[in-house]
DNA sequence: AACGAAACGAGAGCACCGCTCTTGATTACG
DNA sequence: CGTAATCAAGAGCGGTGCTCTCGTTTCGTT
């Protein structure tokens, strides 16, 4: 029932939206390092003072576009698993993975801001920790039904690491075998690794047929953490 | 037999290591993000105009510096593969990206100026590419002996990878066969995957015993380009 | 309907930045 | 020895993030 209160609470939306709009823009253009209060404010037609009505710093500004940077990937990789709710788990898993990928290439910069170097200081905000799961847990839920339906093959878990394993299972899927769950967060790792690689350049002149390279590295991912090739 | 030309010579190298030096301190105090020139050179008790003498600009110093990187975790993976010139190649593989993470945990500043986003530009100045490749020759070289001595096992290769493999093993080592290529470019890749997960803290809170973890990460990295595990 | 509080845009200003240009001293080389 | 190159220093340009002040506008409350 409580709509937007007025013109006011209205239009502090729609303005940080357009700041948002506009830094995502200059950050696709130039890069993180360029991004500049000033040149937005200059941009969306106010004076940079204004600005900080809405962030308080450009720090702040940056933390905004990084949860939505992980919304927006998160997001594309829950539509990849939905888009394959049908098929068999390594095939949607290397959906995701592809989507994951798709995301990276098209957007760079904010892929770096969100699995580059952190930027702002040492320690991410509260606010992002949540939507950084989000790929995550899509990776997780596709593992768990191929484990609950056809199961998964696992080589055993060394014995120094069954006390960790046993831990990381208990934090991201308790109802998970503690081998799954770290080949699980391995995996996840090392997807970003072949994206970031790629992504910042690393690749260049190495691999040329990127996509292909990446369809079996990711498949090959699947494969890791269990998940069973063909019928 | 040409030595140091002259007192003028021998301090420009002195006063360009001195400028590395600070610089590196600075950054590893605050990140390349907060390198500033004008604080080098006012801890350096010169003006900020003098330095321009030494690096024709900051993002020349920064490149400097990535060199530098490059080469340290580069002797980093060359001394630990020397150090296990008599074990096994699996042994020798993990030992190496030990090593390589090791390096990256005591020094994440300098790592994430090398394998986070790239900070200067989209493109990596020409001085780069060859320190950058020191890792992966030591990889490829563990990999190399063990395909001579006791061979490799690897799965076979996809149809549809089969000319980019060919083309990726004929770049970085004309006598590996093309599947141990690829499979050498992808595992390389993921491990610093791995190693970027930790050193940019996104396995906060999920993984605790990261000694552990990593080691049996990268012994299953070892097996993925066919190592084999115990005589 | 009127009032006080809160939010707002604009402007000036601070300290800092990368970088350029000029000046004058020091060193090197023909 | 004298000329040319190299150097540190200083002033200055345009840019940055951020703060503070000042009128104005909107909001919630009486």
């Amino acid at each position: 029932m409580t709509t937007v209160r007025g013109a006011r609470a209205r239009a502090r939306i729609e303005i940080t939206a357009a700041i948002k709009d506009e830094a995502r823009t200059q950050l696709a253009a130039e890069g993180a390092a360029k991004l500049s209060l000033r040149a937005v404010a200059r941009e969306l037609g106010m004076v940079s003072s204004a600005l900080y009505r809405y962030f308080p710093s450009r720090d702040d500004l940056l933390t905004a576009l990084i949860v939505d940077a992980y919304d927006a990937v998160g997001a594309a990789a829950e539509q990849a698993a939905a888009d394959t709710a049908a098929q068999r788990p390594l095939a949607r898993w290397t959906a995701v993975c592809r989507a994951v990928r798709a995301w990276a290439v098209a957007h760079p910069h904010e892929y770096a801001l969100i699995y580059g170097s952190p930027v702002p200081g040492y320690t991410a905000p509260q606010d992002t920790i949540a939507p950084a799961a989000r790929v995550g847990l899509v990776l997780i839920d596709i593992t768990r039904r191929a484990h609950d339906g056809e199961g998964v093959a696992l080589p055993p878990l060394p014995d120094d690491l069954r006390p960790e394993a046993e831990r990381i299972a208990a934090d991201i899927a308790p109802d998970l075998p503690p081998a799954l769950a770290v080949a699980l967060v391995a995996a996840w790792s090392q997807l970003f690794g072949l994206v970031s690689f790629e992504v910042f350049g690393q690749f260049h002149r190495v691999v040329e047929d990127r996509d292909t390279f990446f369809a079996t590295a990711a498949r090959r991912l699947g494969q890791d953490v269990g998940l069973l090739p063909r019928g």
